[in-house]
DNA sequence: GAGAACTGTTCGTAACACACAAACAGTTTA
DNA sequence: TAAACTGTTTGTGTGTTACGAACAGTTCTC
């Protein structure tokens, strides 16, 4: 059943979409497990992926479809539409070095968290996240920082459409809750995660602001609870996302 | 007119695909300009365009549609799926700091060369390649480097899709021409590229085998015809993509 | 400030494209 | 050798889809 929520959507291309979407997830099918998988018959599918292979978007080795290399110019594309890739690269790539934990960077789309970059320092922990990745935003700090600053009835709007799911035992899942968690995080310019997401994992977020004093996104250090203490917590790695933030404010400024 | 080579392709796939890469190559537009730019109606367009926000493949920003960050995720995972980005990568960053000029990886697709990495060193120069850009074969050292070891069915197939187009005087625009010297690529084991798709650019390039022996790329060097001369142009160069290429063959197999 | 020339969106319709199911040709398994 | 898989092809009817025109807003222009 491929539900659609708006009118006047196109069923055929609603398939093609599915597809893609499935051989990402699975780096690369065959027709039957394809068709199986998004549940339409095996002919629908075959024409569905000639005409993906008539305009180079898959490839087909023996009898396996995999995504083609058009994605990556399309990546590219998105990426350096942005404008802010290269100076969120350089900045996190510095504040890496100087934390030594996961750092990361994060906008929002479509009312989730999509990462766009991730360095580990030395003795980093390795989480699940990866560029284009997304995630629920009221869950991680990065999330956190960016609806601090958004009006109250589009953070109402996400939560309508994405919930409140619980992660851990630390969860935010009332809206109350939220909303007077983001009011302090808003007073005090960044937002913690105290294993809201991943048990054991804590981290602090600043937001970027673009031109225009809109969030366009949040920078991020995240480690092990038991690094994360103290003074080095509650103050010192909030002054490192803050001050980093701020580099790439300035940065995106004049680029 | 969508011209439809292959038989029982599906149209309306076809023109969302078409909208999408005219999203890629102007960077984000309007329903009319899009609808003009792939000739077709604007209420046809629409319809598109609103599978594609539903299924969050584009977005849009008051009345700008823009492809979305899930094309970021798909052009990683393609990246990752590949399985040799990271060696490419640490390689030719060595690589193009110790030649100082522009290095590039290439792999081919559809008949075609699609840039992988590349790296300027400091006085490298500028050229309009890009990260998923793609590029006839048989105009740069790195398609010739890696039609040499393909078999002449092959190469012929190739040959009538996309032809011998002219860039420049030097380009090789025969047939027979571009067999002969295939051959002398191939026992000679590298592929030069004397101003044959841009004036006033030298490239060197060697292939790169994969684990039957089969060509997975290639890489170049590229500079201005006046620094690519002499020993350094017709040996040491060549000597150091040959390393190069075999340092990638070698990271590739235990990864 | 009125109208013209733009937008993007909605809607009805008729042609036809598409998704299905079943048949077909190969391969691998039992 | 047959059975159980493949992927592909084909015919067919229904429902989709692409069109064009009408609609509602904006932004010009004079």
């Amino acid at each position: 059943m491929g539900e659609t929520t708006e009118p006047r959507t196109i069923q055929a291309v609603g398939i093609t979409l599915e597809i893609i979407d499935y051989l990402h997830e699975t780096d690369g099918a065959r027709v039957t497990e394809i068709a199986e998988g998004i549940g339409r018959s095996k002919g629908t599918v075959h024409c569905h992926l000639a005409t993906l292979l008539d305009y180079e978007h898959v490839i087909k080795s023996g009898e396996r479809y995999t995504l083609g290399l058009r994605y990556l110019e399309l990546g590219e594309g998105v990426k350096q539409h942005l404008g802010i890739y290269d100076v969120v690269a350089d900045e996190l790539d510095d504040l890496a070095g100087e934390c030594e934990e996961l750092v990361q960077f994060a906008t929002e789309e479509h009312g989730r968290a999509v990462y766009l970059y991730k360095k580990g320092g030395e003795r980093a922990v390795q989480t699940a996240s990866t560029v284009g990745k997304r995630e629920h935003l009221h869950c991680i700090s990065l999330g956190k920082a960016m609806l601090a600053h958004y009006p109250r009835e589009r953070v109402e709007e996400i939560i309508d459409r994405h919930g409140l799911p619980a992660y851990t035992e630390e969860t935010i899942t009332s809206r109350d809750e939220l909303f007077s968690t983001l009011d302090t995080i808003r007073e005090r310019g960044y937002a913690f995660d105290d294993e809201e997401k991943i048990d054991g994992l804590r981290c602090v977020a600043a937001p970027v602001n673009g031109a225009n004093d809109e969030v366009i996104g949040a920078v991020s250090i995240s480690g092990p609870s038991s690094r994360m203490t103290g003074d080095r917590y509650y103050e010192e790695l909030p002054n490192k996302v803050i001050r980093s933030a701020n580099v790439i404010e300035i940065n995106a400024k004049f680029s």
